[in-house]
Parts: structure tokens; C-alpha cells; sequence
DNA sequence: AGGCCACCTG
DNA sequence: CAGGTGGCCT
């Protein structure tokens, strides 16, 4: 069952596999009785835990009793020995494993000496009896009296978890509210009124008097059990924004977890984030406090682990926050007056930057959303996505469920008719809506996001804007093995919650070894661009001390590819033609890169181009020679358009969309028109003669990536 | 020299 | 889709 460490992965069984006595039940019980009872003395007792079971060393055993409260406490204290290890990054497995052998071999050390006991009492004879039955009385009366003590002991226990329990809710209550403050959002109390509910009293939190009868009625293992259940709500590893509510509920579901409150939190109003944000951290609070894992806030332990549990509560919500906001923002947000249009089209132009657009506000897009791309001579240059959103991939080619885009913008018309006749060299670029993201504070952001969430939709096949909802995880993402992590755009712009954060520097210094990889260029001369034209693929990822880099799972990006590594990448091709090194990192971010892996991406994509360049040719000479009746209705359809019911459309949709789970973007669609028609003008013109006659078509095709959509850095496959 | 490419081949 | 090769570029 979950527990707290399961937050950390730490969940690592309390009885060691390699415990030789695993389970307490496999040993003699003082009810099972019966002869045959192991020798304490031919198996060696517990090698490894010795020391923990010298006079004194247990604590648990008081009196020679069994004490199953004391049992839990020493195992909830063992609890926060691991947290605390983890947390110092110090101590090894073995540690771990330790204290999980400690509790089952003490378990097993009380058994056997019952056990003992009883045989004895049984091996003696009638005339003893006498003496035992003396001795078996006053053994009693010192247990009767040991059995006090222990209520005694317990009483005051739960005195003292009384008082950290106010004390805890003071400080839970401050922690709200800073965070609401934090937010601009309402105070904690007008929230409190809105989640009850089930809260007749409208005094907020939880249950005080259900929580306080709970505390003082003391803790059975029952009730421990009841408050484990409830602590899986809190537990919940942090979701991928635009995770789908299919998938969240099958990902619930092997975590065996309730989803509805997360449902909630995905389709809800903005506000029930953070409701359910510090609902799960309360709840957590609630367990660890009543469970008495705390030592008080002060305790060190307690307000680390109830600051990390609302870290990351607040990091999960806030990402899928960010990441709606953001996708929102493409479609509704007007252009502020920071940015000029113009910047889009030099940005496609290719003018590398330049003088143009205001500096800052180029900067800080294109460290948002820089795209590099390469041309036939082996140069790059960064193009600026968030630019590009006239033609945004993020946003399908086709209207939208009203739900989905309530304020259609002109800007939103799908793209062939206004770009059909603009030069091929030059990209589309009317109607710019640029994504000014570091414009926005994250409070900001939270805000407007709390304004206006529309539901999520889900259909059959899906289009870009779809698969950014419903980005699932590959089969082999395996909830024991790996937790999604964020993409870099929401960990950029969740570096506000660093404050919550005390360390992880280890990770962060991964992180940052990983961003500077990246913006060092990669492998092959990194970008260009002059003025402020770009910041490099991930300026916008680079992470501060303690920053969100925690939320990065350990062995997130040790893998290699995958067959839906291979998926992806062919998903990706209908962007990105000529992905960079730098790119296929920005959009893996579940591979660790090496030179290898980096060069089979790319020879996937070459072997992608390949074969499109092979069709285009095909059909282009089968136009030129028949008069193009395999492209398009005749009649209907203009020469040398790629309808999407056209055979050269289907035999790229089998190619690169086998399963068509993926609406292939119109964006595609022009450009392979244009690469057909180039090769059919040369082919028509005898220019294909010529034995580079192919290289000025690659020289366009490569200048006409477009954006890869944000969901594309999620990691995993893009669909399931 | 190393990276990336198209091209060829299996 | 992978392996190999040669060309081009930095």
C-alpha cells in the first residue's frame, strides 16, 4: 500500500526480499503452538540486525510484550528514518533493509520467545506446577502493570499528538495561505467554504472533531489500515499535462488509485487545482499527524516531507495549469503590444535574428519556443515556433469543437488558402500570434488560467491539438518504473515554486548538465543567429538551484530508443523534415543521448525523407506522364494537389501513420504539394537531368519545418 | 576530424 | 529499416 515514501519511490518493502524470515506468518504464533518450533540458536537470529536486538536496542518491546502500536510507531518511525535518508541522499539501500529486517526479525524474536515459554511451561512436570503457576501469576501482574504503563504511555502520546496536531493546523493554515497569496487567488476560507461539502460547520479542513475523536480514541492498526487507504490521493505522481483522462484513469488504475478527484482537477475550473492541491496536501498533513509521523513542523522531518508533499502538489497542478494556459494562450490571446508580427516573418526567413524585432521580447520567445533547423549546406538557423502560430500545429486544422475554441480567430483559418500562392522559399506568416510566455508572471498565468478552462476533448483520431491531451506513456512507462516527468516548458515556468523547494541539487546539477549539452550546440556547431535572435533550444529549460528538476524521476532518461521512440519520430516528421540534434533532444526527452542514439534518430529521419522525396518523385513523373490522375478528384481537385482521399496521401499516411492515430497536419499536406510540384516541374522542364537536380527541392523541403508542437517533448510515445 | 547528408544495398 | 559509403561542410 502507499505510503508517504511511495511519494519518493522509496516504498521499498519494509521485509526485505532477501530477509530470511520474510513473513511473520511463516513462524510459530503463540495461538498456533505445536512442537517443532525452530531453534533460536540453530538459526543464526538475524545476523544483520543484532545490535538492534540487544537489551535495550528495541524499543518496541516493552515488557516482554507485543505491542502492535508500538509496532506501527517503530515502523512509522523507520518510515521517516528512510525519508529522512532519502532526503539526506546519504545512506544506502542497506540501511533501508536494515530496518526493515529489524521490524520482522523483532516480530519473529517475540514469537520465538513466547513460543519458548510455552513449551517450557508444557516440557515440565505436574509438581512443578505449582511454582509455575506462581511464577506464570506474578508474570501477569507485571504485565497487567506494564499494560498500563503502556496506556499511561499512550495516553500521553496522544496528548502530545494533539498538541502537534493544532499546532500542525496553525501552520497547514499559514502554508495555505501564503500559497493562496502566492496565487492571488481567494483566501484559504471562502476555499475552505467551497470544497465543504461534506463540511456542515463551514469551518474548513478537515473534520476537526471526526480527526480529534479519531486522535483520541487512539490508533488500532484498523484505523491505521483506514488511514492508509486515504493517503493515495496524496500520492498520486505528478501527471503530464495534457495527459488524457483515458489514460490518467488507466494510469490510476495500475496505481490503483481513485481518479476522480483528479478528473476533476483536469476538467474542472482552474480553481480546483490548488482545491485539490491542498485537499491531498491536507490530507497528507491529516495522516502524517494523526499517524504521528510528526514530530512537529519544527520536528525538520515533518515540515520537509509536508513541504515537499505541497510542492509537489502544487508543481503537478501548476504544470497542467501552465501547459492548458499556454494552449489556450495560442488560441485566444491577442498580440501584445511587446511584440511585433514582423518578427515572425524574419524569424521564418530565416534573417537570423537581425535588428528587427524588439530584443527582449524576441529573446524571451525564443527561448520559449526556438526551433533550429538545418539547410542542405549543413547550416542551421533558428526559427522562432511560437511564431509560427499561424499555422500552429497545436491547434488543429480543422474548427474545433466549440467547446474548444469559443472565440474563433481569423487567424485560425486553416492555412492552404492563404499560402498557396506565397513563395515557396517564403513560409506562411500572416496573422501572426506570437506566445509571449516569459511575458506572463506565473500568477498570471494562474489566473487567467483559472478564467477559462473548456473540458477536454478526446476523439477517435487525433490531431495535434489532441494528441497534446492525450499524450500517453509507452507500455514499457510502468508506473513502478518510471513517472512521467514534465515538459521542459512547464519546468521552466515552474521555477516559481522553487521556494518550496529546499535542494535537490544532485538532480538539478543534472539537469543542468543536460541543458548544457543542449545549448551548447550539440554535436555540430551549435546555432547562429545574431542580435537577440536566439537563446538556444533551451534557454527556456534551464533550471535553477532546487528547481522543479525534482520532479524528474531517477532513470527518466536512461533509456535508449524504442519502437515507440520510432513512432514518434514519425509523428514528428510531419513537422520536422530536418530535425537538429538539438531538436530530437528537445523532443526525446525520455533518451539518453549519445552519439549513437543521436545518429539512429537521425538516420530514422533520413530514411523517413527517403521516402517521402521517393514518392514525391514517383508520383510526380506518374503526373507528368498520365496528367496527375492518382492526385486528387479529376475535375475537382487542381493538378498536383494532395487531396487527403489521393493515393500519394494514403501511402504517406500508411508510411508515417500507420495506425493513423494522427491527423496528418495540413501543414504537411502544402508542403508535400510543393515538393510535388517541384518535381514535376523539373521533370517536365528536363531539369532532372541534371544530376543535382534534386538538391534545390531538398534545399526548399529542408527550409519548411515547421514547429514541432509542444506535446512532443513529453516523453514517452505519443500515442498509445 | 567529426558530423550530417544522400545514396545504395540488403 | 539498417549498414555502408562517399561527399560536403565546419
Amino acid at each position: 500500500m502507499d505510503s508517504p515514501s511511495d511519494l519518493f519511490g522509496h516504498q521499498s518493502s519494509l521485509i526485505s526480499p532477501f530477509d530470511p524470515y520474510p513473513n511473520p506468518s511463516d513462524h510459530p504464533t503463540p495461538s498456533g503452538g505445536g512442537h517443532g518450533a525452530p531453534n533460536p540458536s540453530s538459526r543464526p537470529p538475524y545476523p544483520l540486525i543484532h545490535h538492534l536486538l540487544q537489551p535495550g536496542g528495541v524499543p518496541m518491546r516493552v515488557g516482554g510484550q507485543l505491542h502492535p502500536q508500538r509496532y506501527n510507531r517503530q515502523e512509522e518511525e523507520e518510515e521517516e528514518e528512510e525519508e529522512e535518508e532519502m532526503g539526506g541522499g546519504l545512506v544506502g539501500v542497506e540501511g533501508k533493509r536494515l530496518s526493515g529486517s529489524a521490524l520482522v526479525a523483532d516480530w519473529s524474536y517475540d514469537m520465538l520467545r513466547v513460543k519458548r515459554l510455552r513449551l517450557e511451561s508444557l516440557v515440565k512436570g505436574d509438581g512443578e506446577i505449582g511454582l509455575e503457576e506462581e511464577e506464570e501469576r506474578g508474570r501477569r501482574s507485571a504485565e497487567r502493570g506494564n499494560r498500563e504503563r503502556g496506556r499511561e504511555e499512550r495516553r500521553k502520546e496522544r496528548e502530545e499528538l494533539k498538541e502537534q496536531l493544532e499546532e500542525a493546523r496553525g501552520r497547514l493554515k499559514t502554508l495555505q495561505e501564503k500559497v493562496w497569496k502566492a496565487f492571488g487567488e481567494r483566501p484559504a476560507q471562502e476555499e475552505r467554504r467551497k470544497r465543504g461539502g461534506r463540511e456542515d460547520d463551514g469551518d474548513g479542513g478537515m473534520d476537526e472533531e471526526e480527526e480529534e475523536a479519531e486522535t483520541a480514541e487512539g490508533i488500532t492498526e484498523e484505523e491505521e489500515g483506514g488511514e492508509i487507504d486515504d493517503l493515495p490521493l496524496s500520492f498520486i505522481p505528478p501527471s503530464p499535462p495534457f495527459y488524457s483522462v483515458a489514460k490518467r484513469d488507466r494510469k490510476a488504475r495500475d496505481h490503483e488509485k481513485p481518479t476522480g478527484e483528479d478528473k476533476r482537477n483536469v476538467n474542472g475550473g482552474g480553481g480546483v487545482f490548488l482545491e485539490g492541491v491542498l485537499e491531498r496536501a491536507a490530507v497528507w498533513m491529516g495522516c502524517g499527524v494523526v499517524r504521528g509521523e510528526w514530530e512537529g513542523f519544527g520536528g525538520g522531518g515533518g515540515s520537509q516531507k509536508f513541504a515537499q508533499a505541497l510542492k509537489q502538489e502544487l508543481g503537478s497542478a501548476v504544470a497542467r495549469v501552465i501547459d492548458r494556459v499556454l494552449r489556450l494562450y495560442t488560441q485566444n490571446q491577442p498580440l501584445p503590444p511587446s511584440v511585433h508580427p514582423s518578427i515572425l516573418s524574419s524569424g521564418e526567413r530565416g534573417d537570423e535574428g537581425g535588428d528587427n524585432p524588439p530584443p527582449h521580447a524576441f529573446r524571451e520567445q525564443s527561448e520559449a519556443l526556438p526551433l533550429v533547423t538545418r539547410r542542405p549546406d549543413n547550416r542551421r538557423t533558428t526559427l522562432l515556433p511560437s511564431n509560427n502560430r499561424t499555422h500552429n500545429p497545436l491547434l488543429p486544422s480543422h474548427p474545433l469543437p466549440p467547446l474548444r475554441q469559443p472565440h474563433p480567430h481569423p487567424a485560425f483559418l486553416p492555412p492552404v488558402s492563404r499560402h498557396k500562392d506565397s513563395s515557396p522559399f517564403l513560409p506562411p506568416s500572416s496573422c501572426p500570434l506570437p506566445l509571449p510566455l516569459l511575458h506572463y508572471t506565473m500568477q498570471q498565468l494562474f489566473t487567467r488560467s483559472l478564467s477559462h478552462l473548456p473540458p477536454l476533448h478526446k476523439g477517435n483520431v487525433m490531431n495535434s491539438d489532441a494528441y497534446m491531451e492525450g499524450n500517453p506513456f509507452p507500455p514499457q512507462h510502468t508506473p513502478s518504473s518510471s513517472h512521467p516527468s514534465f515538459p521542459p516548458l512547464s519546468l521552466a515556468l515552474m521555477g516559481g515554486l522553487d521556494r518550496l523547494d529546499g535542494g535537490m541539487q544532485h538532480l538539478h546539477d543534472r539537469e543542468r548538465e543536460r541543458d548544457g549539452g543542449m545549448r551548447g550546440g550539440g554535436g555540430d556547431g551549435g546555432m547562429r543567429g545574431g542580435g537577440g535572435g536566439d537563446g538556444g533550444m533551451d534557454s527556456g529549460m534551464y533550471l535553477g538551484p532546487g528547481s522543479i528538476s525534482f520532479f524528474l524521476w531517477k532513470g527518466e532518461r536512461e533509456r535508449g530508443l524504442s519502437p515507440c521512440h520510432l513512432k514518434k519520430a514519425k509523428l514528428m516528421f510531419f513537422y520536422a523534415r530536418y530535425p537538429s540534434s538539438n531538436t530530437l533532444k528537445t523532443y526525446f526527452p525520455d533518451v539518453k543521448f549519445n552519439r549513437c542514439v543521436t545518429s539512429q534518430l537521425i538516420k530514422w529521419f533520413s530514411n523517413f525523407r527517403e521516402f517521402f522525396y521517393i514518392q514525391m518523385e514517383r508520383f510526380a513523373r506518374q503526373a507528368a506522364r498520365d496528367g496527375a490522375p492518382c492526385l486528387g478528384r479529376e475535375g475537382r481537385e487542381p493538378p498536383l494537389r494532395l487531396g487527403r482521399d489521393t493515393e500519394l496521401y494514403r501511402i504517406l499516411n500508411m508510411h508515417y501513420n500507420k495506425s493513423n492515430d494522427y491527423q496528418v497536419p495540413d501543414r504537411f499536406v502544402e508542403i508535400a504539394e510543393l515538393a510535388l510540384r517541384e518535381f514535376f516541374t523539373a521533370i517536365q522542364t528536363g531539369r532532372d537531368s541534371d544530376p543535382c537536380w534534386k538538391k534545390s527541392i531538398y534545399k526548399m523541403i529542408c527550409k519548411l519545418d515547421s514547429p514541432v508542437p509542444d506535446s512532443f517533448r513529453l516523453p514517452g510515445c505519443p500515442i498509445g
